[in-house]
DNA sequence: CATTTATTCAATATTTTTATTGAATAGACG
DNA sequence: CGTCTATTCAATAAAAATATTGAATAAATG
């Protein structure tokens, strides 16, 4: 094998990992991964596809090696094959934050419109626990939030939270989180509760990204 | 816009920087540019590519904002626009080392024929620089080296290596480096100095690695 | 063993990406 | 101003990715 050969190989496989991320499905579906394990169905779900559909993306992550299947009962379930993947994803996305003015835009437009309100960056939110009192809410899906959350958050879903504002504590600050920073579900719950008199303010970023950078998680068994 | 409105123009932005990667000719463009200011000539040489094919690839990592133009008399230079390209870049290829048992066994499989030797972290190197003596060389072509290269790296493209032998010292170990870990000039160097006596090893990463962690660089100026 | 259910496969039409070729452009330089 | 040169553009053919649909599969359950 000479060197261009070589060469060839060598950024072929890189393009083909590259390749199989390259897509908004595939994008969307590895950030809902991160959370933890999802089954096909709800995948489908959350993506708004048809489950044919999912479920060829699914094949060109596995055919990536980006994620794993673990079957349980009737349902299977994909998970990321492991840190690296959400890493490269992290990557992404910054770069997207960070460079693309589209997406900026749309962020802040859409955001402006409904939830104008501070958010905590992880950084801050670590400081915060450190040196007082502080309440952190996970509001994703109650599956995600057992499969890894925040030490010590406490889990109120979006759907619920409107039920369920008595639980959650008048005088301290709330910092609510949830996906990652495209998710809106933080955005919601801080109108919210802004709106009931409470205290609060979204974390920038999402779990995964907390868990990530190595600080400290909880997981409530499965 | 609806909250799936919104989650497309993010997600589609997101695929849209990635898809700008996933190319194995802009894969390898970028690793090119990570290493300073490149001409459309220059890469499409390095790349084994036609002009106009280069410039078609280097106009699609325009268009996505992963490159700038610097005109400088007849020539275009292009370069990353930020660290940010490289990071994403690099998180990829962690992914694709890792992951990918096709790219480990290419790579080394490759490397055994030929130049089977030890390779040396960035955390190892930094080691070796501060409690002893050693010699940091440069293989790759002068203009990558004085656009920034590793603090105290003595620069002989490899080209000219084997003409320039006596310059470098017999006792003290030597570590060469290149563009990245997949860059053979550094392994063409080691088997070279090794079999003409000198004690040398390569740097498993390469210099954009070293930088982009903040370890000490000089720049001879351009 | 037959049925149910979640998922995958297969076939096809549509769209997008890529390579190739030759012409066009834009700036430098005499 | 005209020429030269590096780069880009434009047109086309070929290859790859994607969406859609309905059928096939494989495991669980009665």
């Amino acid at each position: 094998m000479n060197k261009r050969q070589f060469k060839d190989k060598v950024y072929g496989e890189l393009a083909r990992i590259t390749k199989s991320m390259a897509n908004p499905h595939r994008m969307e579906i590895i950030e809902l991964l991160a959370q933890g394990e999802v089954s096909v169905e709800e995948i489908a779900a959350q993506t708004n596809l048809p489950i044919a559909n999912a479920s060829q993306h699914l094949q060109v992550l596995k055919q990536a090696q980006l994620v794993e299947i673990n079957r349980q009962g009737n349902f299977i379930f994909y998970r990321l094959s492991n840190d690296n993947v959400f890493k490269a994803w992290k990557a992404l996305r910054d770069l997207g934050v960070e460079r693309i003015v589209a997406v900026e835009n749309v962020v802040r437009e859409f955001r402006k419109s409904k939830f104008d309100f501070e958010s905590v960056t992880i950084d801050e939110l670590v400081e915060k626990i450190e040196s007082g009192k502080i309440t952190i809410l996970d509001v994703r899906p109650e599956s995600e939030y057992k499969q890894g959350h925040i030490a010590n958050a406490v889990s109120i879903p979006i759907e619920e939270l409107s039920k369920r504002l008595k639980e959650l504590p008048k005088r301290t600050e709330i910092v609510a989180y949830c996906r990652g920073p495209f998710c809106v579900y933080a955005d919601e719950a801080v109108a919210m509760l802004v709106q009931a008199g409470f205290k609060a303010k979204r974390l920038t970023e999402g779990f995964p990204d907390w868990k990530v950078q190595g600080l400290p998680i909880e997981v409530s068994m499965n």
